[in-house]
Formats: C-alpha cells, structure tokens, sequence
DNA sequence: CGGCTTATTTCGAGTGTCGACTAAACCGTG
DNA sequence: CACGGTTTAGTCGACACTCGAAATAAGCCG
C-alpha cells in the first residue's frame, strides 16, 4: 500500500531523481540541457539544482565557451560526495572495491577464501576486515598510495555485495547459495554484527555482473535485454524495461536448467538434458573425455582453452567437431531466449560464454537463427560481453548508486553526519 | 522524454486512476475504506471523489449500516459510465461483445469467416458491421431482447481487439500474422477508414486472453505468472510484475518454438524439436497417427478427445502411453519457464492444453518438478485456466478499461459529447 | 563602453495534498 | 422526542510544487 498515494513532495523527489539520474548517465550538461533533456521547465531545472549542489549531490564542472551569450555552467555528479563499496563474494575469494560516487574504482582488495563451502562466519569475517582495510588506506605495496588518505566510513554512501546465489527478499534478505553450501543465511544482518555499518544491499552475483553490462557494457542502454553467462554453470539474466528481472522470489533467469536435450544428459542439478549439461564448461569438458578417451583436466579454464586451440589447430578432429557442437547447441539455447523474452540484445559472457563466443560467435548466432522465430531474431544483436568477470564488484556497487539516484539523493543513510 | 517530468496535475491524475481502480478492483468501498487502502488522507478521497462522481465514473451503491454512527456511502465503478467493446478476431471467425464500464457482458455477437486466410479488409468489414449491429440492439432471435435499446456510439469508451498474431507498436499498431497471412496490417487505422470512431486498442488474442485470467481467472491477483496455452499450436503469455510481458516488439512468449529435443522432430516454424511439435495438438495427433499406422483425424479437436478416451479405456494401450509421454513433456517444458522466470503461477489453458491438463495434470505437475529447480518449483503452482477461449474477448475489452483507469478517467474520448 | 545574445534566476499564478476542524447522519436513551 | 455519543464526510488554511513570463546575469563583438 504505498506504491499508490503521491504527494506534491513525491514530485520533487521524483524531479531531483531525474535530473541526478540524467546527469549520472549523459555526463557534465548545462542546466538548458537539462531542461530540454528532462522536459523540465528551466524554472524548475534551476530550483531543483540549487538544492542539489547545496546538498553537494551535484558540482560545477567548468563551463562551456558560447556564441556570444552567457556561457553554460556544466554540472556533474559530484564525485566527492561519498563512497560506493562493491563486493565480489566469489566462490574462490573475496573481491572489495572501493569507488567514489561517480562510480570510478579507486581501490581494490583481493582476499582469497581457504575452504571452498566457506562458513558464513568465515566470509562475513574477511569482508568486514577487507572494508575496514579498504578504507583505511591503499594497500602498502603500493608506493606513494593515491592520493587520497583513509576515508571517513560516515562518508560511504553504501555497500553492494554480490552473492554465488540466489536473494531472497522477504522482509531481511536471504542468500540461498547451495554450490557453496548457504541456506538462508542473513548476510546483511551478520555484516552489521561484524561492524559494518552502511546500508548493505545484496544481489546475485550475475545479476550484479549483468548491471555493469547495462550501465557501462555491452548492453549499455538497452531496455529489454538477456545477459548469459557460461562458465563452469550456465545461467542468464534477465532484463526488462531496463532493469534486472527477478521474478517471485529472486532466482529468475536459470536459463542453464532448461531442457536441450530431453532426456539427455544428466545435469549436476538432478535433472536431464539441460543446456548447462551441454554447453558448461564442465559438460563440455566431459564430453571431450567422452570422445577422446582420455580423462578429463582438473583446470577447466586451461582445458577448454586446450580444447579450442586444438579445434583450430585440426578443423577435421574431433575437438572441432565437438566446439562446433557446442555453438550449435549454445546458439540454439540462445534462440530459446530470444523466441520467450524477444530482447534488443542478447550478450553472451562468462569465461567459457567469453572463450567460446570469440572462436564461434558466427556460429552460435548462426544456431540461434535457425531456432528462433525470424521476426525476434532479426530484431536482436548477439553480442560478447564487454566486461570479465571482475565486473561483479563494480556492478554490485551499482546497487547502492541506483539507490541514491532512485530516491533523489534524499534521506536514508544510517550513519549520521551529512546535512542532505 | 515523457515518463519523466511530472506536474502537480499529474498527481491528481494518479491519484484518480489509483482510486478508480481499486473501486473497479475491490468491489464497493466507502470513502473511509478507500482512504486506508490506498494511504490517501480522508480529505482527497473525499474531494477525488466528488470530482469522480461529478464526472459520472464513481456512483454510489447504497451504504452500509453502522454501529451507531453516520453510515458509510458505498462508491463503486460506475457501470452506466459507458460501454467497452471486446473483439476477437480469430481464424475461424469473427465475436464481438459488449460489455459495460464495470466488464459485465450485454450482448455477443458472433460471425463465421469464409475464407481461412482471410483479407484485412474482410475482416475490417465483418467487424466493423458486427460492432454496428451490437450497437443496434440485441440479435432479433433473442425474444423481448434484453431490455437495453440502441446504443450510442459516443458512449462507448474504447473498442479491445485480440488478434491472432503480433502486434507491433511502432507509431502505429501493425499486425503480423502469419497463420492468416497477414503482414504489417494497420488494422485500428482500417476500422477507423471503416467508420469505426472510438479509439481502437490492438493485442495479441494469446495476451487479452491472459489479461482475462489475471482479472478474472486463474492467476487473480497473481504478479509473477505464466499463461500458457496449448491448442492446435503452443505459445504463453508472461506476466511480469502484474502486466503482460511484450518485449522489445511484442513477440515475447513464443514458448512453442523452444527447444525440447534439439535436433528432434520438424516445426512448422521451419526448427526442430521444438516444444510445440511435441505436445502441440497438431505434433500430438501426428505422433498417434506415426504410432498406430492409422492416418490423423481431420477435426484435432475430436481426435485428441478420441486419444484421451481411448487412453482412459486402455491404460496400457499406445493411446495411453503417448498421452503419458506428452504430459511428461508439457512438464517439462513448464518446467523451463518455471526455471527461466520464477513464476508464482502458471496457467495452462487452451483447448488442447485443458482437455490434457483434465487427464494428466498430476503427471504434468510431476514432470514440472523434474525439470525445475526445486527452489522455483516449490514455490510455483500450476493451474488450469478458469476462463475458456472465449475469455479472448472479455481480455481485449479490459484494454480499453485498463487504459481509462490509468488515465485516471480523464480525456481522452474522441467522441464529444461527455462532460468529463 | 554599449548593444547583442544566451543562460539562469525570480516572481506570481495555478494546483495539489494534508491536518485539523466542522457538518452530517444515525443510534440509543431518558 | 430531544439530546448526547459515535462514526463518516466535507471544508479551510497552510504548505509544497511546477510553470510561464519577465527580470537579471554574464559573457561577446564592434
């Protein structure tokens, strides 16, 4: 009951959204700009903007020189106005960036994890150590630092964390994270047990990725799109009307759990004939072993590197035969989404997506046009993605930002200390 | 360069549409009820209100008595406000229905088509003359009529038309069918050549049908939803965030034409092993024929009630076996939707969808949950539909309805002569 | 330095919602 | 049958917001 009922004060908030939004996006504009882009009146462009440089949401960034007139003032989001924290929590190790409100990276801390089903416990305990590291200062290796001293925590606008599962927003959020063993497990609340004070907003970890594409990525600008992932698992997400789809409970998008084959091979998730059985990197791995003979190498990323370099070594051999398999089949399940969601773009990522997109990209678009309906097809780019895989951090730093701009730059910040 | 920027005129709109609707949604409500449903302090419902009454869309529905106090005035959605038109323009025929502004029907006509690909402008006319005569009165066979004269065309709030194909929004609304060969056809604009006056709104039938089942049927109140209908062909209808899903052109939902057995038996769509081609009424009646040697029945629709009969009568004969198989497969292939958008429900309908679910709905239910994640699954439930097919044209009157209450029943009305 | 051009700010008008108050409508009771 | 009591509906003033138009600021050019 509260998406319903406005009032005159939503309208402000609602304007100062916009204006922080488009200026986020379309970089420096004067305030006619604005008002043009907006199709806010200049009146309004003008009192909206005076409280948000007052509030320091918003800084001058030079002026441009004019044709005779009163030169425009450019304005900018002010980068200084706080920090954004991204968290990467990877099934190998922790990743903390640290980014100024602009979103440019200032710092970066990597902490690897020793077990691989890592408690809870254990991982809350090197993430709030890595943000208290992070913002005391640069690491000490790096000489002469940069710049910039350790950062007051009052001063973080909030942090993002990117999970290995599914979020499950009810109430508090929950991570369900079964390839490493979480259940239920309140990481926002545990953080702030540790000491982490900031608004902490959760996200699944490919979702996260998938925000980077659209803000600075491959899919930048695009409303409806779908941005696969291949690594060892297969797994998409989904995005309509310009934003991550999460469906009821957060775990849309398990497009790797869909049939290919039915009743075909079996799938590490219990069913058969799924895409990720096929084109994983693991089921592919498999099935070079199957087809060779001999067994399969622990290193994924190095075998199916082997695998492709083999496959254009020996066009006839049956590593070839089986990679163009593969994008067959990869561009097939790629025209399944494109037949049920019709998107602008389809970016396909993820290491193996990534490997495998660079050696057969025609290929897989090729697969995909013979699945998919002309009309959606023809409508669509398939594209790889822009951005690796250290994307999670920077997209789960999104979250907070998104935030920020939703809401106009106005209240909710825990720690107190800022006039805004 | 519209969705932002708003006005304190807009909020009077919002607030109107926000009323009306919960008026159309909630059945009758006293002004102190709407206020604490929708959050909107007592003092603008009251002056809302009145405006709405004024404008004749609110009317009041007697009041309730009270516990000793002043008794509260029922306001509901006043049905005299107008009429809504729904069309559905199938292959086979032509109906039209009338309905008033709160969606209760007065009068259906309906109207063979010749030809089975027939010309727009055919079409065009059929409809066009259809709409005059359930204007005039009720059909002469129904004796005494139904105690409604003629209509006037300037009280009719908007004409639905659900079509079998897509509808493409682009400035205006074209039509690709190519089931009836159709292509590119600006049908509203047609009408409007025609002398249809009101203003027309365009969807696909598979979607208006969906739209019934959300306001009426199976997935009621639902927000995350599939519709999925099975008939001589396959296809659904997502539902995101209680709206249909249409993509970037309004092709989303070709579920059919999604793999089931890559590389397996040949689509009309030109692919193979598509989900249609399996569990389609067409591939199912084909897969008999292949079975039993005997060729396929002319009418799929008493030959898929043959085959369930005949399963029904012999629980190990090949009818009963095929039956089996395909209702694994529907599940299978509910299962990737399920996995693909974490719907809450999914509906199946269609005729052929109806006639299978009647006859196998635990056994596609089971097959849903081999194939889905357990998570999604657990938390999905899958249903028949409620409504029959000619639910498609209940669904496309609510396009205009929906449109007024979003509106918040302002304007937009060609016809003069409405004070509002 | 004064006109010219262009960008930004100010001002008054028009609308909106909201809280507090007042008016309406019905009940029960002496 | 009048009169509190109670619950619902309408009214009024305060405050917030956007917008168009006019005023002001800030450069350029000759």
């Amino acid at each position: 009951m509260d998406s319903t009922h406005t009032t005159t004060r939503d309208i402000r908030r609602r304007n100062r959204s916009v204006l922080l939004t488009t200026l986020f996006k379309d970089g420096p504009l004067s305030r006619l700009e604005l008002s043009q882009v907006t199709g806010l009146s200049t009146a309004t462009v003008s009192t909206v903007t005076a409280d948000l440089l007052a509030d320091g949401l918003v800084a001058e960034a030079g002026q441009v020189e004019s044709a005779g007139g009163r030169p425009r003032v450019l304005l900018r989001l002010n980068p200084e106005y706080g920090y954004l924290i991204g968290v990467d929590v990877g099934e190998t190790g922790v990743t903390v960036e640290l980014f100024d409100a602009a979103l440019t990276r200032l710092r970066a801390i990597e902490r690897p994890l020793d077990s691989v089903r890592p408690e809870p416990k254990a991982v809350v305990k090197e993430v709030a150590s890595a943000i208290a590291d992070i913002l005391a200062g640069p690491p000490v290796e790096e000489t002469e630092s940069d710049g910039l001293g350790p950062v007051d925590p009052a001063l973080v606008i909030g942090i993002g964390i990117g999970v290995p599962g599914i979020v499950e927003e009810a109430g508090t959020a929950l991570v369900h994270a079964p390839t490493i063993g979480w259940h239920s497990v309140a990481l926002a609340e545990l953080l702030s047990e540790a000491g982490v004070t900031p608004p902490v907003l959760l996200g699944n970890g490919a979702r996260t990725q998938a925000q980077a594409e659209m803000w600075f990525g491959a899919a930048k600008g695009v409303r409806h799109a779908v941005i696969a992932l291949v690594g060892s698992g297969v797994g998409a997400t989904v995005v309509t009307e310009g934003s991550p789809y999460r469906g009821m409970s957060g775990s849309a998008g398990e497009w790797g759990h869909t049939t290919l084959v039915y009743g075909g091979r079996g799938c590490r998730c219990g069913a058969t004939g799924c895409v990720e059985a096929y084109v994983g990197a693991e089921g592919v791995l498999a099935r070079l072993a199957e087809a060779t003979g001999e067994p399969a190498d622990d290193d994924e990323v190095a075998g199916l590197a082997r695998l492709i370099a083999a496959a254009d070594a020996a066009p006839e051999g049956p590593e070839a035969r089986l990679l163009d398999a593969v994008a067959d089949e990869l561009g097939a399940a790629i025209g399944n989404l494109v037949n049920i969601l019709n998107p602008e773009r389809v970016v396909l990522g993820g290491w193996a997506g990534l490997a495998m997109g660079a050696a057969r990209l025609p290929r897989i678009r090729f697969g995909a046009r013979r699945q998919a309906l002309d009309r959606p097809y023809h409508q669509v780019s398939i594209e790889l993605s822009h951005l690796g895989p250290d994307a999670v951090a920077l997209g789960a730093a999104t979250l907070p930002l998104a935030a920020l701009l939703a809401r106009g730059g106005e209240a909710p910040r825990m720690a107190p200390g800022r006039p805004g």
